[in-house]
DNA sequence: TTAAAGTCTATAGATATAATAGATTATTAA
DNA sequence: TTAATAATCTATTATATCTATAGACTTTAA
């Protein structure tokens, strides 16, 4: 499961997706939008703006507004971002390997042999999941 | 991530999809072997048999066995008895459903379909996960 | 009848998650 | 230039979960 905070993110840069060229939004606007806590909103998106996600700027009229293009943004990213390794064990994770202690030999376990194929195939889905194609498959989705 | 009882869990049962054949084995041959808290281990053993997935015999020549064949017993079933949901989002669990505060609308919501799609992906992949399969591999893996 | 091994209950410590509070800084507009 | 607005930053709290351990009890085989 994802945290709630990751959970969160997406959410709001969803929301942001969608008013790209509105200029900044405040956190206000999000956390009422999308019920979401507003000062545990207010770390996440400094979070986002620290990793170049999202922009900011202050005072009035200011607010949030993604600082790359939503076809550039995908869930991979996010989750990275948000809550660290993406694979199920820490033996087949790219960004957070760890060796494992139970097994004897790595190049031959079975079990990582698994979880590398599970791993592949998120990443491969989360990767393909830009903020872009979500806005445009709930088009699709709400047309019918 | 998967927690490390879970992992215990599934190295525990591998090694025990090994030894199929002969006879109950103990927890301290196991807790040894993968390196794994035998009191830690011990909760873990006890709880797959409460599933049915062991069998345990008390006292001297005791210990624990597969109750189903190694076929029969696959990750998926252990994921979701150590760690509960595999699915990434609570609004796209089969078995922990729960619903989203922030979206309007499940049925067209593009997050949920993204992450539906990673469910599904995972769950045919640790579905088709068996002991006997991960044991297959390991032999294969170990004949290169 | 004794040693070995699983069963059960309880609990402790560490870590992560989720959320909140308040002071500070930057910006805009009047 | 000043008042209002909104992000920034630091600190703190509460809760939950994870990981592991302790010890008493029960069952079984030799």
């Amino acid at each position: 499961m994802l945290s709630k905070k990751c959970k969160y993110a997406i959410h709001a840069l969803v929301y942001l997706a969608e008013k790209y060229h509105e200029g900044p939004v405040h956190i206000q606007e999000i956390a009422e939008k999308k019920h979401i806590p507003k000062k545990f909103l207010e770390a996440i998106l400094l979070e986002l703006r620290n990793a170049k996600v999202l922009g900011s700027k202050k005072g009035k009229k200011g607010g949030y507004y993604l600082y790359q293009k939503p076809a550039d943004v995908n869930l991979m990213q996010i989750i990275r971002l948000m809550d660290g390794a993406i694979a199920l064990l820490p033996c087949v994770s790219l960004n957070y390997y760890e060796p494992c202690e139970e097994c004897r030999n790595e190049k031959t376990c079975g079990i990582r042999d698994a979880f590398g194929k599970v791993r592949d195939e998120t990443l491969r889905l989360l990767g393909g999941s830009t903020l872009d194609k979500i806005l445009k498959r709930e088009k699709i989705l709400e047309g019918n």
